[in-house]
DNA sequence: CTACTTGCAAATCATTTGCAGATGA
DNA sequence: TCATCTGCAAATGATTTGCAAGTAG
């Protein structure tokens, strides 16, 4: 299977699939053959995707009986729990990408095209934390989201208003 | 009325009832008794709330007619529209809190007791203006939300480990 | 008047759950 | 073996919508 990591991406010290595995062990869960299905289908690339889109690319096992929709919803969740991946919430819906093997970061959304710009600022952290530390707030996580127009959408809204 | 302000709060140029005329009077929409209420109910007082919250407040005019689940929704919808509430999301709910008269600011949130503080950092735009400009991207707004433990949690959970 | 609004009931829609049969350790 | 899982169908729960009756301008 090719992975692809892109270009800011860590090499993880194990392939997520043997972490989850791990995790399952550690909490007296068990293999399955859809768990290993969806673990593989979630780390085959690297994206923002949500319920829907990955049960798009399971659309075969689905139509075979061989993974079903309330399972991949309770993979999701446990892939979560177990910091594999982390989900978010754009516009009502549960979006989820990679955390394991991936820096932490932040994202530029853009408002026409959905398109999800990754980032990342050390600055952001510490400007982070010494807020938290005037407010005696011990800091677990950030997620910072920036909302506007990517380079493609505002060259095509310029070129419109010509 | 009494109207709580707090600390950091702009005194806004007009009450936001008066806006939200405008803004209605703008759009060729009805001032009515129902969108009367909801706006004065919400602008009450400075809080972060959600629908049911809020529909907890209205429960006598609920019970009397005067105002109806769809109602309040809707208006929600008009008031976020308006500028003059602001939407997040919070654990897939829609939570509101005021933006007319307000400055923006960003959240540290209390992941056991759901706590929201509210902080406003300079140096967070500087930052987030400077990658934007790095990716060509156009800067609409953002959202900065730091999950944790808030100082009363904090210690609450040192105590039952002492 | 009459177009915009409302309340009601019903519809949505993503996600979750109960349960009987299937399966991994 | 047998506790954990799965798929199915049905439930959930917040939010939305169609529609006939109500009301602002």
């Amino acid at each position: 299977m090719t992975r692809d990591y892109s270009l800011r991406a860590i090499e993880p010290p194990q392939p997520p699939e043997d972490r989850f595995v791990q995790f399952l062990k550690s909490r007296g869960k068990r293999i399955t053959q859809q768990r290993r299905l969806i673990v593989e289908q979630v780390f085959s690339h690297h994206d923002h995707f949500d319920a829907d889109e990955l049960m798009d690319h399971l659309q075969e096992l689905i139509a075979e009986r061989k993974v079903s929709r309330p399972t991949v919803y309770r993979t999701l969740s446990e892939l979560t729990e177990a910091g594999l991946i982390r989900k978010m919430t754009l516009g009502g819906r549960s979006v989820y990408e990679h955390e394991y093997g991936y820096p932490s970061h932040d994202h530029l959304h853009c408002e026409v095209c959905n398109k999800l710009i990754e980032f990342h600022s050390d600055e952001i952290e510490r400007v982070r934390d010494s807020v938290a530390r005037q407010h005696d707030f011990e800091v677990f996580s950030h997620r910072l989201f920036v909302s506007g127009l990517c380079r493609d959408c505002r060259k095509r809204k310029e070129q419109r208003s010509d």
